[in-house]
DNA sequence: CTACTGACATACGCGGTGTATGTGACCGAC
DNA sequence: GTCGGTCACATACACCGCGTATGTCAGTAG
């Protein structure tokens, strides 16, 4: 199935490559507020005309960042959840691997911090619904089918369920790198207790 | 104690609040991005040299325009709060009373939507200690003090129910005026299962 | 070999912030 | 009351970064 490329499309390929991973580095360091586009371009020793080339603004490029990060970051926490026993230990090992996953300074700056200011509140969430967000509700949906879940909207349950392991990305991603692994059990206490608060009397 | 001002004082005083009321429906409406300086000031007749006299940057405009926001805002939750009965009907009357506040189309835009777009998130994380989350944090010193809540770690379950019940400002924040009131209700008893399953075993 | 397409580089316009400077109204001292 | 100083704003300008229009050259198809 894999179709032969020319020359020039591999290079092609390799400059957008390098552009999203030079990209990457420096949102999650400088932020998105903070990184030219010259700067990005400069990394890989290009000019932006070539950003602007593969890109159509500079958000869009932040969007095939973030893209990148949560593909494979919900890869790995679907897998979690499908590889457990039954429906509520698969759900608590969803939650310990997006918890390991927020301990990933990329990730959790690019997508937690900078994600709503560089796309504002609604397109980073609208982005959202595709990756945490839609992963949230499929496991919620799942369980609720199986009667393990009160009978709560689901929308309203996802949104605040979404917002609060938010609260871990957020909260890992401003931490040292140091303190992640004492605080990633603090935020598993917590909101383990808070998601047992959803089952049924 | 109130001392008598000068007219030039007065005048000032009554431009810089005419500043932030214009200033507040603005980022109200467009958002903080897409509002200039030049349309805040055009609004009251003024230049942008007034604004800057006034403030330092569009940021520190912007920071007048929360602070004045939340203030009113936690004045009246923690007022809830105190009127009640005991510590746990207090928690849930301020929550009520924080969803009221939430469905307040300037608050809930201003403060949940862009606050973190405008400050950055840390910045406005920081803000928010004052107000929303110094709130949270002490009611729920209060319950842990009298032994009404499960020995968490006091930042953490501070900073999970912060974001917690930010979602139902985002939500309420994004929704149709004509949706608010339902979607109210639905927050409400997500938010309140949730954090029920805190007290202690 | 030629004509064309596609991957970039270069150059420019434009909107918006922040800053430096100007101006006129008010205020206190004599 | 007038005069020097100060304060509240207006005006003008510099700068920075995004986006866009245009140019250039290597690669590719026929």
């Amino acid at each position: 199935m894999t179709v032969v490329k020319s020359r020039r499309e591999q290079y092609s390929e390799a400059t957008r490559a390098a552009l999203v991973e030079a990209a990457t580095a420096r949102f999650a360091t400088a932020g998105y507020a903070a990184t030219g586009l010259e700067d990005v371009a400069g990394d890989i020793r290009a000019t932006r005309g070539a950003v602007y080339h593969h890109f159509s603004s500079k958000k869009a490029l932040f969007e095939a960042v973030l893209d990148e990060l949560e593909v494979q970051a919900t890869e790995r926490i679907t897998a979690a959840y499908r590889g457990a026993p039954d429906p509520w230990s698969g759900a608590v090992a969803a939650l310990e691997a997006f918890l390991d996953q927020c301990c990933d300074p990329v990730y959790s700056r690019v997508v937690w911090r900078e994600g709503p200011i560089a796309m504002g509140w609604g397109g980073w969430h609208t982005t959202e619904q595709k990756y945490a967000h839609g992963t949230i509700e499929a496991i919620l949906r799942d369980l609720q089918a199986k009667g393990l879940l009160a009978p709560l909207p689901l929308a309203t349950l996802t949104e605040v369920t979404f917002c609060a392991i938010g609260a871990a990305g957020h909260g890992l991603a401003e931490a040292d790198l140091a303190d992640r692994p004492g605080l990633r059990a603090e935020y598993s206490a917590v909101l383990g207790r808070m998601i047992g608060g959803l089952r049924p009397d």
